[in-house]
DNA sequence: TTGTACGCGTTATCAA
DNA sequence: TTGATAACGCGTACAA
């Protein structure tokens, strides 16, 4: 026997290592850590025994002992601040999908909209040292950030972009978002155009930026037009803000609603209290779901490109985890603006 | 020198470990270990020399060493079809809510109601010897099952009840649920009731099962009644789905939806066709999503407590992890009809 | 291309 | 209550 390799009794729940396999196809254990990892670097007729021996005894790597011996797992942590919000649910779908048959795999955090969460959260992700990770937004606290920055994996923000990446970004800019939906509401003939957020989460503050220049540029900007709450987005919650901005400011003509729950619930109020869209009140909203479409009327909104947001970011990430950097560290995927019934005036 | 610890030159990034806290503080590693894990067993003078030094260095303990260690990894595998499907978001945000400040991390793995996915999954959560195990429905592929029977890990299956749990289930009967909201409209005093379904996975076969048993019963079953379509559901595919029934059965005088964004999807139709709701057309949805209640009409729907069930489910995977085996292994937590506008004839 | 020796950081076991 | 020792299962470094 060439082979110094035994079978050990087991502390564990008798599953099958890699020496059971090296033990039973007559090769070093490292040889089948290779047969599976680079099978470029086996001989074919090693590799075929090896992996039939593997399909026999139903051997699966214990991914703990991989990431301990090579100080690395086979993880890409996820930062999201929801999943209820459909936005980052088809972020999250969009990573998933251009996870591919990668054989990494994702482990998503939740952080509810706050960056205490959010540090906690990096900390765990960190103390398993993933192969890289995917955070939300431009704005993590000093603590966070420095965190990021001694990841020593690759990172890529999302969703936004600004001036100083950790290391890698893609999304779009959410002022500009906002003073484009806005210009097209005043193009659109509207004049005493509300303001409707909710959550106001620092993206949402910068649509709300966007909205104010492109109003002050028109000279129509005024506080009573801006109505906002921290609470939670939703459909209901759009209708209450819109009976609270009618009541601030009852000429009000339209409404930009930070996101499209909003701009449904603003809808729907518009209906129940008989005011005709878009003739009485036009309604923009944020992000394009796709039932603004099919709304009666259909609703303008301004598409964002989250799905491919979450599909490039993690190809950004298995790129550089390949030692492939980008061109471009920043990448601006910009949005679309969709004009429908709701703003024909 | 009463202990043999002694600190190894690092392969990895000179992340303190334990035999480096035992150093400082002059006792084993072991010792830290149990200050950490068990603080009970450790004498109160040590303890907070220990944790003292812990603070100083910045230790966090390798979740990797510790899982190859224990032979358990802390993290409970969660396997949902769809994260951008509202109800699993919030099933998933009911996971994350129990988990409160447990130790232990989630891990979502996405099966898109595909069941090769759900074995594959399956291995790799496996592979990680995860404390617990929670999924989604009851219909796992024999394979799927084998593997959760031998998972030798606390099972939880979610949404559904059935008679053979492999280990513990929390949901309710959708079976019951189509049967009910059948009913209501049939008392309504409707008679031509479509049921308008996409994606059709098994939970919406059972809700189709339960509307047929309920027409049946009442003499008003009708083949050209059933308009479904295994294509994801959408608030545009209810549209669509509605046009398609209003062809196949023109005489319809109202639409059980197999789930809320079908129902939204099937008012905007209504509405773009001029056929008032409730009036001409009574609409009940499935699961109650929040916009139901604000819709306008508000809508009829069949309320289901998912994000009770993603916290309760937790909570029994924690106690079982725990040891403690609940009394009753299948939950059944019902659902409640929530009778607005849309049914109102 | 293949194998040997050893380290990865922690916990289980058993002894003190 | 505390510690020494030996796993845990695999990958790295280096040698053959």
């Amino acid at each position: 026997m060439t082979t110094g390799v035994k079978a050990r009794s087991r502390r564990g729940g008798g599953r099958p290592t890699i020496a059971d396999v090296a033990l039973k196809a007559g090769v070093g254990a490292i040889t089948v850590s290779r047969a599976l990892r680079e099978p470029d670097r086996v001989s074919l007729e090693l590799r075929r025994q090896i992996m039939a021996v593997v399909e026999e005894l139903g051997y699966v790597p214990d991914r703990n002992a991989r990431a301990l011996a090579s100080a690395r797992a086979d993880v890409i942590g996820v930062l999201v601040p929801s999943l209820t919000n459909n936005v980052f649910a088809e972020v999250v779908r969009g990573i998933y999908d251009g996870l591919d048959q990668s054989h990494l795999q994702v482990q998503i955090g939740n952080t509810h909209y706050a960056c205490n969460a959010e540090e906690d959260l990096l900390r765990i992700f960190l103390s398993q040292r993933p192969s890289a990770l995917i955070v939300s937004g431009i704005d993590q606290s000093p603590v966070a950030r420095s965190l990021l920055e001694r990841a020593n994996c690759p990172v890529v923000q999302i969703m936004e972009i600004g001036p100083e990446p950790v290391d890698m970004m893609i999304g779009f800019s959410h002022h500009e978002g906002g003073k484009a939906a806005t210009r097209h509401l005043i193009e659109a003939g509207y004049r005493r155009i509300a303001f409707i957020g909710a959550r106001m989460d620092p993206r949402s503050q910068r649509r709300l930026a966007g909205y104010r220049a492109a109003m002050e540029e028109a000279g129509l900007f005024d506080e009573r037009l801006v109505t906002t709450t921290i609470r939670p987005s939703s459909v209901s919650m759009g209708s209450e803000l819109f009976r609270e901005a009618i009541a601030r400011a009852p000429a009000l003509d339209a409404a930009f609603c930070n996101n499209d729950d909003m701009a449904l619930g603003a809808l729907f109020e518009c209906h129940r209290q008989g005011r005709a869209v878009p003739s009485d009140i036009g309604i923009a909203g944020f992000n394009d779901l796709e039932m603004m479409e099919v709304a009666c009327p259909s609703v303008t909104s301004l598409r964002t490109h989250r799905y491919e947001i979450g599909r490039r970011s993690i190809a950004m990430a298995l790129a550089a985890i390949a030692g492939h950097r980008p061109a471009e560290a920043i990448v601006d995927l910009g949005f679309e603006l969709i004009v429908r019934e709701s703003t024909k005036r």
